[in-house]
Order: structure tokens, then C-alpha cells, then sequence
DNA sequence: CATGAATGAGGTTTCATTCAT
DNA sequence: TATGAATGAAACCTCATTCAT
């Protein structure tokens, strides 16, 4: 039955990014990831060709829904400050991610060896149509439309750094293992988008 | 012959450093640093009590060899723009880092299950004294007494706050594999630090 | 519908043989093998208690091919030198049993452990009433009666040797992997019958 | 230490020769090979980078007990009648390949998905200079030079004959699982030796 | 001090077989 | 009856660690 078969993925991807995040990709073992998902450890051999592509569907799925809530985001461009916007971007961002990031995170020096070629396959898959950073300079594009953004960046490389910088402040072993509360995000809008601004940006003048 | 140990541990130590850079974190198998540093399998065991040692002794290693360079750092504090010297700073750290940031990196989502105490002990480290998030917050603060920076920043949280976020943006995955050059080390400073600087940094005008 | 089942048993029985023949002993699994046959897995175990009466019905369904070649053979003694009776013969068999060779050749060795018994029973089998075996012994027996073969040997005996050593020829990692060609079947008939016959066959002389 | 390394090596092949003689391909697993040989399961891969490089090197041992002992045939060509010679050493084969055989009639059809490649360089180090094909080849070639064998024959290809022939008969689930006597190996050498001699041979009259 | 053989727990994957639909 | 998802034992292999030499 195909009903029972989606159940089971869906229960085997969610069980996969819940030990990545509470484990580790150490503690992400097949094992571990059977009995999370209440099947034996073959099953997963029945919908995965192998771990490596478990772990690919895993971190798409996390990507879907952060792509989900992105989507607004280049139709609000000029709807409030800029700041603001950004702010509230990350504070989703930061919500949505928490589960998926450490997939992601572990990919380029962990998963490497597990996969070879799949990981570039798999960067591209993050960086192509469609994806977060893509939006993002959507919507600065957007901004800078309005002239609330400076002129002279590039949209796009503008919007890789942003996203990975706050994944790093998101992510760094330096910030403690408590993640971050709503005044870091703040704080972390606040000074990155000062650079970005212009202006005409309303909350330029604060 | 203590001469003799130090230099087994030394090889060690780049050994890890270098697999874990090269081949990423599965690839720094004991068997795999023996072997380049050397030495026999058993002689690890030797130098450090177990593997999680080895490696925190190659993080701090490396955090050493920053922190070395970033000992200057507070003193030069009103010598040039702040962008400027901050600009300096981050190329330093991403030339410098480019060997450790791997370990680093893997450490928190890699190194937690095989080391659940350690990662904390680790951690800690990382942020005690003379490490370069103190330096940098030094900095900051001489900065602030100067009157060239916002005095309503914590030194402390933000120097975390940028060190955190230029090591995602160095090794984020949406960044491609190549790393940094130049001008993306530029426009991070750029970005970052208008919005630390007050209008009495000559710099903030441009 | 037993017609409908008779034509899923054969489909299966001629996948088993094909995929042994291509892919050996390692290729023939349940999957590969309902897959060719275009049913399901589970549909193996409608029609064959285990894998190995699927085996085994494979076996004989090859056996049953060749013996129906060979019941003419009897009949024939006395028609044609003996050399070239059994050169004749000898190249039908290469032709019928290749396909189904690997199959027989793999019983002993593989299939020991996962059928224990059953192995003596397919040996069994093959050896009882109307197999090939058999059937050259009875020819045997024939030309012994025409004088024109050794009287001191023993047909059964002879025949399975004479089939034995044909066997072994045919499946020899030391002939390679192309098989015999009509001038192998040639020399080997010529060699082994010089043996048997008596200087009354019209062919002894050559 | 060396010596204890070779020590284990040779057990682990004696184990592994034993076990496929005994059990079997499937049951010569690793885990098996291990205990029989009375070390642990990841000794073997100390000393073998696989199973395959485990069951290649038991292969080549075998061969080398047979080859030393057929490295005095070839001098002993004209010592005694062509079919005593022969007799004697398909009797010396039956009796040390008895426990290497399995093996290598293993090897085309169980093997070859596990070997892949391997498959060809093992057959071609069967067949390469030295091996008893070679050596049975020389001392045919010795005989006919003495006269006593047919001069139409290329000796290198009855060589291989014979023994395919004879390795048949070793090994045919025909045989039965008792293996061969005394009697069916001089019945096999009779059979097969008479088309081989020529009237120069003393034994051709019998 | 150094070696390297040995260990054994644990990893991923395969596959014959069962069972709910 | 046919399906195909689920099973779980067992296969091969890796690797941090110990210990006799």
C-alpha cells in the first residue's frame, strides 16, 4: 500500500533529523534511526537506496519547509523596514532550522567521506532554483529597487553571506550549546543590516 | 628522551590537523594519523590517553597559533580605521584558521557523542582567557573608550557574535568549496562593522 | 486459474536458470529472480515452499530437456562408429546444458549448507530411473552386446565417468571462459572413447 | 612479530581451506574462518585487505602443494608405462586436491560477483608458468618426443584437458559425495590414457 | 619508549521469508 | 491469489584501544 509506505518515510526522515540533532551524525546510526522510527533496520533499505540517500532526503525535506516559509518573503520587501523584515526572517529562520541545520552543517566535514560525489549533488540541490539564498536576493533585489539597499552590492553573494553568516552565529560551538534567544537574532540584524541600508531605510535613523 | 616525545607529539598533533583538513573528519583514523606522523598505532596512546585528547590538543594548537597573532590586536586599538583593522584581523583569521577550522567545526555535531564531556571541557576552553574571543572583545572595548564604536554593545557578546559569524560564512557549504578570497573578506568588514562604528570613526563616512 | 499458475512456475523456474547462467549462484537472489519473471517476491513462495525447491524444480526442468535428447540414444547403438555417436552426442549435451550447467555445478558446493538434505535427494534425482546417466549406460550396454565396446566395463560406471569427465571440461576455469568449441568436443570424444572401444568399431582404426 | 604473523596467516588459510572443503562457500563466512582459526574476526582483515585476497591466497597455497609435488613429473617421463605414470599422478592430485578443490570449482560461478575482477587474475595465476597444467603439458611434451604419445596432439591443450576431465570427475555431484577410489582413478586413467598412447608405449597391448 | 598484532563492539547492507492488505 | 512492505538474522568490514614483545 502506498499510504503505509509514505508513513513509514516520512516516520524514517523525521527520525533521521531528530538523532542528527540530538546525537550527532555519530549517534545517527541505522540502528538508532530503525527503532526511532519503530521499523526494523532493513525497512530502511526499502526506501533508501542506502544511508547516504536517507540523509540527502532528510536534509531536502528540512529545506522544503524553510523554503515554505521563505516564499513570502520577496512579496514583503518595502512592507516595514528593512531591518525588521530581516529580523523576523532570521527569527523564523532560526526556528525552522534547528532540527535541519545540523544535517546540513555536518555535510561538507563529516559527510564527505560517506559520500563522495553526492555531496557536491547536494550543495547544488541547496543553491539552486528556488532555495533560500535565491529568495533572499529576491528580496533584496526588491529592496534595492525601492532604494532602501545599497546600490552597489550584489543581491546574491549578498544574501549566501548573510544566510551563512547567521547560520554560523546560529551553529558555533563559541556561542554555547543553547542556540540563540530573540535579542541575539535582534542583535544580529541590527548589525548586519546597518551595513546594507540606506537612507531612505526608515530605521536607518535609529 | 623528552626532545623525542615532543617531536612525536608535535607530528601528532599537524598529523590530525592535516587528515582532518584533507580527508575530513572520517578520514583522521588513528591508523591514518600513525601513519603520517610516522609512528606506530600504539605509540598514540603513548602521547595522549585517547583519541578525544589527540584532538583537543590539536583544536588548541591551532587556537594557539591564532591567539599568538591576535595578542597585538587590542593594542593597535585606534591605529587606523576600525574597519580597516578589523578587515585586517578577519584576513589573518581565515589565513591562519583555514588548517583548523575543520577540527573546530567538526567538533560540535562530530566530536559530541564520541566525547559528551569533553565538548563542554573543549568549549570552555576555547572561550577562557587569551583566547581570540577575548582578544577581540579587548578590542572592541578600547575601540568604545575610544569614542569609535557604539557604546551600547557588549565587547564581549559581539566579539563572539563576529568570530562566530565569519567562521560560517568561511566555511558554509553555500559558499562552494573554494573558500574566501579577498574581496568577500572586504565586503564580510564592511558590512558587519557599520553597523559597530560611531560617526567619529573616520571610516564610517565612506 | 491453474494454467495462469502453470505459466508463473515456468516464468519463475526460467528465470532462475537465466540468472544463474548470467550472474552466478550470487545473482540468482529472490528478488532478482521475481523481478525477471515479472511477479512479485512474495509470489515465489505461492508456488515453492522455499528457495530451494525453486532450485531444484530449475534442476530438473534442465535435466528434463536433456534427458528427452537422450532417449533416442539407445536406440541408436550400432548405427554409426561409436566415436562419432558419442561426439555426436556429447555435442548436444554442451549445447542443451549450457544454460543449466552453472545450475548443477553450484548444488554442490553452495547449495550444501542451505539444503543439507535436500542435496542427496536432487543427487538422487538426477541419478535415478531415466536421467542421462542412465540412458548412456544403456547405450553402453548395447555396444558392449554388439561386441564393438570393452566387455569388461561397467556401463554405469563408465557413463557417469564419461558424463562426469565431460562435465568437468565443459565448466573448468582452466578452459576459460569461452566455452568448447565443436573441436574440443571433437578431441575429447576421440581421447576418452579410444579407451573403450574395441578394435570391432569400424572407427578404431583411425 | 613476524613469526607470529605468519603463524596466524597460515591458520587463517588452513581454516579457510578446511571450511569450504567442509561447509561449503557459504559457510566458510568470516565469523567462521575466524573461530576455527582461533582468532578474532578483525584479525583477519591484519593480514587480508579482504575475504576475496583471504580465499585467493588459500587458493594459490593449494596450488602450491600440487604444483611442488608435480614439479618431478616432467623428469620422469619414459621411467615406467604412460598410463602407470598418469594413474600415479591423478592419484597424488585426488589426494592433495581433495581439500583445495572446492575452491577453485567454486570460483567461476559462486565466486564471481564477489571477486569481480579478481576472478581472471586467479585463473590466469592457475594457468600461468609453472602451474600443473604447464608441467603435466611438459611431460606429455616429453613422451611424445620419446615416442610413446600420438605427435598430433598439442600437448598444452590435452594437459588442460585431462585435468578439467579428471577435476570433473573429482567433483561431480555424479560421483556421489564419497569422492574416488583407488579404482575409478585407474579405471579414469585407462579410459582417457588409451586414446593418448601409441603402439611404442609398453602398456598399449594390455 | 615503541611496536604492531590482536581484539571485539558496532557499522552498513543483503536477503530469504512472513504477513497484512 | 497476488502483492510488496516488513522483518531480523547474518554477512563483511572498520576502528579505537590493549598488550605481549
Amino acid at each position: 500500500m502506498q499510504e503505509r509506505s509514505r508513513r513509514t518515510q516520512a516516520a524514517l526522515i523525521r527520525a533521521t533529523t531528530e538523532l542528527v540533532a540530538e546525537a550527532g551524525y555519530h549517534g545517527a546510526t541505522t540502528k538508532a534511526i530503525a527503532e526511532r522510527a519503530g521499523v526494523s533496520e532493513g525497512t530502511i533499505y526499502r526506501h533508501f537506496p542506502d544511508k547516504k540517500a536517507l540523509f540527502a532526503a532528510a536534509v531536502m525535506a528540512g529545506q522544503r519547509d524553510v523554503t515554505e516559509w521563505m516564499e513570502q518573503l520577496p512579496g514583503r520587501a518595502g512592507s516595514a523596514p528593512v531591518v525588521e523584515l530581516l529580523a523576523e526572517t532570521l527569527t523564523q529562520l532560526s526556528r525552522l532550522r534547528e532540527a535541519v541545520l545540523p544535517l546540513e552543517e555536518a555535510s561538507p566535514h563529516v559527510m564527505r567521506p560517506v559520500e563522495d560525489l553526492s555531496r557536491e549533488e547536494l550543495v547544488d540541490a541547496l543553491r539552486s532554483t528556488g532555495g533560500p539564498p535565491l529568495l533572499l536576493a529576491d528580496f533584496l533585489a526588491a529592496e534595492q529597487r525601492l532604494g532602501r539597499l545599497r546600490s552597489d552590492l550584489d543581491p546574491a553573494r549578498t544574501a549566501v553571506m548573510l544566510l551563512a553568516a547567521f547560520l554560523g552565529v546560529q551553529t558555533s560551538p563559541l556561542a554555547g550549546s543553547k542556540g540563540l534567544d530573540e535579542d541575539d537574532v535582534q542583535l544580529f540584524a541590527e548589525l548586519f543590516c546597518a551595513g546594507l541600508v540606506t537612507g531612505r531605510d526608515p530605521a536607518a535613523s535609529s
